[in-house]
DNA sequence: TTAGGGTTAG
């Protein structure tokens, strides 16, 4: 049985009239007439062959299978039938196979589309990046005077967002407003919202959400996200308890909030009171929670919230998100052989496992077994993206690795088809001062075809601190102090830079900036896992702790020790014009050494000390506590803000360069 | 058919 066309789509092709016929396709043409068959039963057979379309559509995993499919609804006479048509669209831009030809060919054939085809293609094209394609078919569409229907409107939105065209966005709104009844339709609004949000205009998504007369779930949390988005936790909070019904979906999108705008106690607060309050809680939730572990970075919150994960059955193994977070939050959190294990059991990896993975490797200085599995990744077919480079240039930049870190850098744009951002040129720069390779770096940073950004200058005032080199950090931090004037970690630095060399009137000319701009230094502050899994906080120069007689004993005792085997305290970590006694008092009260008197007459022997610190890890405390693991064979951890130190029999894994 | 997700350098 051949039909014509959708509209006529009942009348079999020997019901045509004559003068018609030499319209049709030869095949048809020369078909002989079959025999009279009733309506209603041509109606069964036509919804039955419809089905089976609709099905095989369903299965196909391929597009040559796709193709094959459209031969048949082709013959078959189904290319006027837009349910079916529709349901191709729709699998194509759920496989993402670019739809941009093939659309065309559906769309011309097809006298008179619906909007159920008409959407599909919109939301097609604008899922596929093609904008452009997406606001022709809505044109064409009012030309043949195809109704939309809302979903119709929300793809558009979702076209302009993907543009950043918020005055596309605005005419459609108009649009919605123009046509009847959509003015008033809330999963239109809802779509509206979440364009502005995503492009930054919160202002406008917060008026359309005010002056719906009615909203539900998805409204609120859709603003919700808007202020997340925007830092704004505060406003993000008054709106989650304004919220009448609150599910997991806001719920989730609290604690994420939280975890991304670096709040990670409040983000656990919150996880908390959901569990408390009985809410399902799932794999996106977990991701938030972990992240936020991650930040605090203690193996108490990671031993904690992988227990939960466990019990929520969701496994490294079968979940490639949570398994992601968990390698990253294992690195962030001292252990990167329990990263590597999570790694290990994956069974599905992406590049996000791998550069999760390289980065871990990297932070602890693993530099070769972060190559090894950047080569392995780029052998099993899995493309590197652009933080990838990053973990894989820092892997290299930490251990002076300059030759490989270059042949990769070179890579990037020639082999893999990266162009190196300014972030990558900031780790060059980092690979080459570390290196020792000052004027490189500084050719490096005046010469790159990017503007280089503070993390570029930053980078090479920090090679200038480790090979005291006054002349080029000025240069370095001059560029700083335009680009980032109040971050004081720079004025520290070439602070310090001068103090080493003995240039005390430069050392005040910085001190007098920072006092001209009201920077006040940020204290040095450590932070130890105790026995109990208490988290105890220690300042630079603070002696108020309880137990601060029996640290400064132990403190007294070690310098005794390792006096006698060679250590002097390292003047030069201190940026003050002052005597030799105030710097060896000063250096002793640094922060980490307080948390390391503390860790050695709290934990027992056999566990490894665990120290965070807020700041770069001073020479004096670096080679201090390099000795103190080798005079009490105890393993000492000190997470720095940058990297991890793991000092065991007198080395450090950094090799004695960070 | 619309809302929440993992990796980034000084």
């Amino acid at each position: 049985m051949v039909h014509l066309s959708h509209k006529f789509s009942t009348i079999p092709i020997n019901f045509i009239p004559k003068q018609f016929s030499k319209h049709l396709p030869q095949q048809i043409q020369s078909q002989t007439t079959p025999p009279f068959i009733p309506f209603s039963q041509r109606q069964n057979q036509r919804s039955l062959l419809e089905s089976q379309l609709i099905s095989a559509l369903n299965c196909c995993t391929s597009l040559t299978q796709i193709q094959q499919i459209h031969a048949r609804i082709l013959r078959k006479g189904f290319e006027q039938c837009c349910y079916v048509l529709t349901k191709l669209i729709r699998i194509l831009t759920k496989m993402e196979i670019p739809m941009d030809r093939y659309a065309k060919l559906v769309f011309n054939q097809v006298e008179n589309p619906n909007p159920f085809l008409c959407t599909a293609l919109i939301r097609g094209y604008c899922l596929q990046g093609l904008v452009k394609e997406s606001v022709f078919v809505y044109s064409e569409m009012r030309k043949k005077s195809v109704l939309p229907i809302s979903f119709t409107f929300s793809a558009l939105f979702k076209a302009c967002g993907v543009v950043n065209d918020v005055d596309l966005g605005r005419q459609i709104h108009g649009q919605t407003i123009l046509i009847g009844g959509f003015g008033f339709d809330l999963f239109v609004k809802n779509s509206l919202i979440e364009m502005y949000v995503k492009l930054g205009f919160l202002g406008c998504g917060r008026k359309v959400f005010d002056e719906l007369p009615e909203r539900d779930l998805i409204s609120w949390t859709e603003l919700i996200v808007g202020y997340v988005k925007a830092g704004d936790m505060e406003s993000a909070g008054e709106l989650f308890s304004e919220l009448p019904k609150k599910d997991m979906v806001a719920w989730t999108a609290m604690v994420t909030g939280y975890a991304q705008n670096a709040k990670p106690r409040e983000a656990l607060e919150f996880f908390e009171r959901m569990l408390h309050e009985g809410v399902e809680t799932d794999e996106v939730t977990l991701v938030g929670v972990i992240s936020a572990c991650a930040q605090l970075g203690a193996a108490k919150y990671a031993n904690w919230i992988r227990d939960i994960v466990e019990n929520l059955g969701f496994s490294p193994t079968r979940c490639v998100v949570v398994g992601s977070a968990l390698i990253d939050m294992y690195s962030k959190c001292a252990s990167v052989e329990d990263a590597y294990k999570a790694f290990k059991v994956m069974e599905e990896k992406n590049v996000f496992s791998y550069s999760s993975m390289i980065a871990g490797f990297a932070m602890h200085g693993y530099a070769y077994a972060a190559l090894e599995l950047f080569h392995e990744m780029v052998k099993i077919g899995i493309k590197p993206n652009k933080v990838t480079f990053i973990g894989v240039l820092t892997a290299c930049s930490h251990s002076r690795m300059v030759e490989q870190g270059r042949q990769i850098f070179e890579s990037m744009e020639e082999k893999f088809g990266i162009s190196p951002g300014v972030d990558h040129y900031s780790c060059m720069v980092d690979l080459l001062g570390r290196a020792g390779c000052l004027e490189e770096a500084l050719n490096l940073a005046e010469t790159m075809p990017l503007e280089p950004n503070g993390g570029v200058w930053g980078a090479l005032l920090g090679a200038c601190r480790t090979y005291s080199n006054p002349d080029i950090a000025q240069i370095a931090a001059n560029h700083l102090f335009e680009l980032e004037p109040n971050a004081i970690g720079n004025y520290i630095l070439l602070s310090n830079i001068y103090a080493s060399a003995g240039r005390w009137n430069d050392v005040l000319m910085v001190r007098k900036m920072m006092r001209e701009k009201g920077l006040r230094k940020n204290p040095g502050c450590s932070w130890l896992e105790t026995k109990k899994g208490v988290i105890q906080e220690f300042f630079a120069g603070d002696m108020s702790h309880p137990r601060y007689g029996e640290m400064k004993q132990v403190l007294e005792d070690l310098l005794n020790r390792l006096k006698a085997i060679g250590y002097q305290p390292n003047m030069n970590s201190i940026a003050y014009d002052v005597s030799d006694e105030e710097k060896r008092r000063i250096l002793i009260t640094h922060s980490e050494k307080l948390a390391l008197a503390f860790g050695l007459l709290d934990i027992n022997a056999d566990f490894p000390i665990r120290i965070m610190k807020n700041i770069r890890i001073c020479e004096d405390c670096h080679s201090f506590i390099c000795r103190v693991s080798q005079i009490t064979r105890r393993v000492i951890i000190v997470r720095d803000n940058l990297r991890f130190h793991h000092f065991h029999d007198g080395k450090c894994s950094c090799g004695n360069f960070w």
